[in-house]
DNA sequence: CCCACGACCTGTGGGC
DNA sequence: TGCCCACAGGTCGTGG
């Protein structure tokens, strides 16, 4: 799924195609996807305004004229694209490096100038609400939300709170939205290395002076992948050009057996298995 | 409250 | 070639 860097380039590619714009129509082509749709979801959204299109954590968010915020997530395999007259009219974005299989084509909105914006989901794990804009903050998909990992309020201060007498691991611990909101399975894997921390170390465990590496690095590589569009799975050869990048920039994830890039370094790259999901470290100098 | 695990859903790739 | 299992960018609910 799409993990921060990823909402944030699909959300750069949708902006100009929706805000300031109005919905003149919604096509819904099934009642659920990970959950059911909100009540009369095409009708409050017709005729809507777009005001804005923001992004908090791994949700898009874009308030309306009505006065309501429609917040999707892309799950695992949520992917947005715009066409027109057929087309893909803004390839480049995330996830636009093979067309979507229009079977899994959920819902499509007819935007105002033109534009046609379509949900795609295989695994349906995505959803959508409409939540009334003065109630987002108390709404339950955000009230539990911790700092963003690019804001101000992400600082070694915040983890060491977070971390105090945590026996489970800083893996699991980071991908935690309550503690920091936006990484994913990749990110965490890859800011862990450049930080030299087992992901394996309960989080109450990590040294409070590796703490302010671990947000630089947790920084910085969020920075590298939104510098490309983020990082594309399964690519296809011929996509056109702008498809993400970051998975060619990978320092460990999904690398097992390879020799360690840290310099110097003669370790392997492992792969583990927490909380269900592959971690992948370097033994020798994440610790 | 904290934590581990199964569930949700479909597709793909690797091993036999 | 075909089949079956493991695994995939997330997160929610359950049960210990």
């Amino acid at each position: 799924m799409p993990e921060l860097p990823e909402v944030e380039t699909v959300r750069r590619g949708l902006a100009p195609v929706l805000e300031g714009l109005r919905i003149e129509a919604v096509e819904l082509r099934r009642a659920d996807l990970r959950f059911p749709f909100p009540e009369r979801f095409a009708e409050r959204l017709t005729g809507a305004r777009v005001l804005r299109l923001e992004r908090r954590a791994k949700y898009l968010l874009a308030p309306l004229d009505t006065g309501e915020v429609w917040a999707a997530h892309l799950g695992m395999t949520g992917r947005f694209s715009v066409t027109a007259e057929g087309r893909v009219a803004r390839p480049g974005d995330f996830y636009y490096a093979a067309p979507p299989d229009p079977r899994h084509t959920h819902v499509a909105f007819d935007i105002e100038a033109g534009a046609r914006v379509e949900y795609n989901d295989v695994r349906r794990f995505g959803y959508m609400e409409l939540i009334p804009a003065d109630g987002l903050a108390a709404h339950a998909l955000f009230k539990g939300l911790g700092p963003e990992p690019l804001g101000p309020d992400f600082t070694a201060a915040h983890l060491a709170r977070a971390f105090e007498g945590r026996i489970q691991s800083v893996k699991a611990t980071l991908l935690d939205q309550r503690v920091v909101a936006g990484l994913g399975n990749i990110y965490v894997c890859e800011a862990l290395f450049r930080a030299g921390i087992s992901p394996l170390r309960p989080a109450g465990d990590v040294s409070r002076r590796k703490l302010g590496p671990l947000v630089a690095a947790v920084r910085a590589v969020l920075e590298a992948s939104l510098e490309v569009g983020g990082s594309s799975l399964r690519d296809y050869a011929g996509a056109d050009g702008a498809k993400g990048g970051f998975q060619n920039a990978f320092l460990v994830y999904d690398r097992e057996g390879e020799p360690c890039l840290r310099e110097g370094c003669r370790g392997v790259v492992a792969r583990t298995v927490q909380a269900g999901r592959s971690s992948f470290h370097c033994p020798v100098c994440q610790r």
